[in-house]
DNA sequence: TAATTTAGCACAAACGTTTGATATCAATAT
DNA sequence: ATATTGATATCAAACGTTTGTGCTAAATTA
């Protein structure tokens, strides 16, 4: 048996009612008597009424629902940034429009038109790193659609935005190797195309002056984050005439690439080396011989952040010029590594 | 500068044309002539007409919009799957509504209820380890709302679905170390009330049977999946009095705690433990001392066949009694280890 | 009692698009 | 010359809901 949706009419019908009362007493109207209200209710119920959301978003010109684009879904980082957006967008009564750019800019751009069209009431990006032009958000704003960035933040101006001060955790990693007495200690960065490279890099450098201590530029070596390549960028840095003691690694998967391959192939180490590296992900809870520290990013409140305020955005009608941007800017932190 | 979207009214009284004109010369409706067809067209960009989706949703009945249900966004298997899943959504013009039941029966219950209401087009669901009652997959039924269940679906008729067949890994696993040699092979399975244990428990012992090998219950070590639950699990086998010389565990991370514990604290194990596992997640290629081999259960495949099936199920008004159900099943496959 | 307020409801427009039915006019066939 | 066809475009209804405005009768006030 094939149930058609019935609609506020049908019920209009056999109350003999008309439509607004009817779609009033639902609202709970005070221009509806009590006792009306609740006939109509309970005949609601009794019919199975369920209010046409295609309907009502038509007519609002709202659809209560946001977009998110990210770079990759499968990234660990990703996944739990759209796990918070949704739960919190779930308990405020909002629907995930969700797609990923796979970081590519065309793909990006087609996306956004999308959702656009879909009458998203705001989005969340993480842009994509081939990203150059930025029209396409613009384009957003002039159909006053809100945007909040977070994570990946473009270059331009008057944005809202969450990001993560990932300085902080690098001057922090150095600091703490520092501690621990080290003194020549190594970098092995990103491809030096990522924004998040140049922040390592600006962080270690920044440390190490702060510290007095000279600034040997061989000892960051950048690497492609495959596992060839960190074996190399390793090679080379054992290979130094000032051998690092220590290692600051762009994340915890190069870590475990260095890690491995050095015990693999270097287990008469006298001295080992330490190792301290970012993201702070689950995976250093199954290593057998992790990083001694890591710098958590928080993809978790990232995510809230962003999507609160993208909420807020939503729920004030002031528009973006007399209220200024909302900028977030998150400290990331050193976790040391639970030993166990 | 604020922008109005602008309709396709407006594009009609410029060209001083109907609206059901403009709109049949959009869509190149053979009874409207080529030239208006090119007069409207052109008009149309310049005016950067883009047609509003929440009215067209509306007026046809369908949303090109799929919600996708998972238990959690965070575990990178669904995040797997909900990759796959998007890119061919994407591909076919599809939009992905998503959210997460958080393995909350009474959560799922409701996003179903939701995701209704939203008029999605179709379902795919990774039902909820919590749940027991079926009906509210039974009411998108009624509502001519196909549903496609991948990965953990529900023990009820009737019904499409993708699933992946563990019971042949399982019993590959056990093949694969006994061609190693082993003659005492340990299970670490999980809680016993997942479907999932019984899947692997099913071919432990089939395998062992079909190589006319006595079963001993007492190798099989149910744990809670944590860290400290696989410790107590791998203790209990070390002290069997058919110590194994080689593991099955429920997952990658269970054979990680193993690995890790075992090589800790028993360094001095002249003979080796060998492992398995299943998932065959990334997290392999970053481990020191992997399992010799995993089950891969296809996340990516499962989610694209799923997608597959529903985009079909869309695309024939035949229905279901007709046609019947889709069944489909993926075989698991043991992966070996790649050594570096 | 007559005038005015108020409560309770109905009417109808509007949101933007699609689509079946219809109209117009010219060209062709009878 | 009339009927038929075909090409092209218009009209108007429909999708389900919300909401400003208008209406009626009862209740209140003067």
């Amino acid at each position: 048996m094939i149930k058609k949706p019935i609609t506020i009419k049908e019920i209009a019908k056999k109350l003999n009612l008309s439509i607004s009362t009817v779609s009033r007493a639902l609202h709970g109207h005070p221009s509806i008597s009590l006792s009306t209200q609740q006939k109509v209710k309970l005949m609601a119920k009794e019919m199975e009424y369920e209010p046409n959301q295609t309907a009502i978003f038509f007519q609002k010109g709202r659809t209560y629902t946001i977009g998110v684009i990210l770079p990759e879904l499968a990234e660990a980082f990703f996944a739990s940034a759209i796990s918070a957006i949704e739960d919190i967008a779930y308990k405020k009564n909002y629907t995930v429009l969700l797609a990923q750019s796979h970081d590519e800019e065309g793909r990006e751009k087609q996306l956004v038109e999308k959702m656009k069209n879909h009458r998203i009431d705001g989005l969340l990006v993480s842009v994509a790193k081939t990203t150059s032009n930025f029209d396409h958000f613009e384009l957003l704003r002039k159909h006053q659609i809100p945007v909040v960035f977070f994570d990946r933040i473009p270059p331009i101006k008057n944005i809202h935005y969450v990001a993560c001060n990932i300085e902080t955790g690098s001057i922090e990693a150095v600091n703490y190797l520092l501690k621990r007495g080290h003194r020549s200690i190594g970098l092995i960065n990103g491809p030096n195309t990522l924004v998040a490279s140049g922040q390592r890099k600006e962080g270690y450098i920044k440390a190490l002056y702060k510290n007095r201590l000279k600034y040997d530029p061989t000892l960051i070596v950048d690497c492609d984050l495959t596992e060839a390549g960190t074996k190399t960028a390793l090679e080379t840095l054992l290979n130094h005439k000032r051998k690092p003691t220590a290692i600051v690694t762009f994340n915890d998967y190069v870590s475990a690439f260095a890690i491995k391959s050095l015990r693999r192939f270097n287990l008469n180490t006298d001295q080992e080396i330490e190792f301290v590296s970012y993201a702070n992900s689950s995976i250093i809870g199954f290593m057998e011989h992790p990083p001694v520290a890591s710098v958590e990013q928080f993809p978790t409140i990232q995510g809230q952040k962003a999507i609160d305020t993208l909420l807020d955005l939503l729920n004030s009608d002031v528009n973006e010029e007399t209220q200024g941007y909302y900028k977030t800017i998150i400290e990331s932190q050193l976790i040391e590594t639970h030993k166990d």
